[in-house]
DNA sequence: ACTTACGGTTAGTCATGACTTACGGAAGCG
DNA sequence: CGCTTCCGTAAGTCATGACTAACCGTAAGT
């Protein structure tokens, strides 16, 4: 269920911001935190979230960490939205694998 | 920002649940929260919850009032998802709107 | 080697929001 | 009319997670 926590991920505003950050390209750490309204540690964390969740990509240069969208990280959220729109094959697909797991009771 | 509710709203699984319900077609409250680990009133605020963020409608029918999707309410999200995908046009109208308010430290 | 820029990690704080229980109003049924 | 079903609302509890400050390692420049 990973466009769950696409979902999940992308929720967060600042989360969002520095993701939308990569839009225009892949950016090191530095460059995504200037200006933005936290301290880079926060920047820092939403990074290793976006990289857990597989929405970017991370690439070593020297010292520095550059950034960059995972695209693929997406696709799985657009078709789930799609799914919405009545194609019959992809709602029946995604309906299958989601019979809801009642695990929440077991908190 | 739509789309930002959009996220926000489907990011609880739980809530994700009673929307997800409601693919195949409308529903009243009880048919929905059937079944679901959740009590009935936590069905009724995820779907106010919904409601307030465009995603599901309402309808009265005697005493039981009927769910159904609103796919308008996914559209925006679609969009801005796409516009990940290199859509130069759809890229630079979503980025002329979305510059980061910095609100978060007035809190 | 010393220093400086870069950035990940930890610990601890605090606000948010998902949930339950209890209640209340509104419509159908005998 | 009671009685029951349907469902929204209120109050209060508790877990989650976003953030800061402090720290550490690593590479590059002098």
């Amino acid at each position: 269920m990973t466009y769950g926590s696409a979902l999940v991920v992308l929720a967060d505003p600042t989360r969002r911001e520095v993701f939308e950050r990569l839009r225009t390209g892949p950016r090191p750490v530095n460059a995504i935190a200037a200006g933005m309204p936290v301290s880079r540690p926060a920047v820092s964390q939403h990074l290793k979230v976006l990289k857990e969740a597989g929405l970017v990509e991370e690439r070593s240069e020297g010292v520095r960490r550059i950034y960059s969208v995972r695209r693929e990280g997406l696709a799985e959220l657009r078709a789930w939205i799609d799914s919405f729109w009545g194609d019959a094959l992809d709602a029946f697909k995604l309906e299958a694998e989601s019979s809801y797991q009642a695990k929440k009771r077991q908190r």
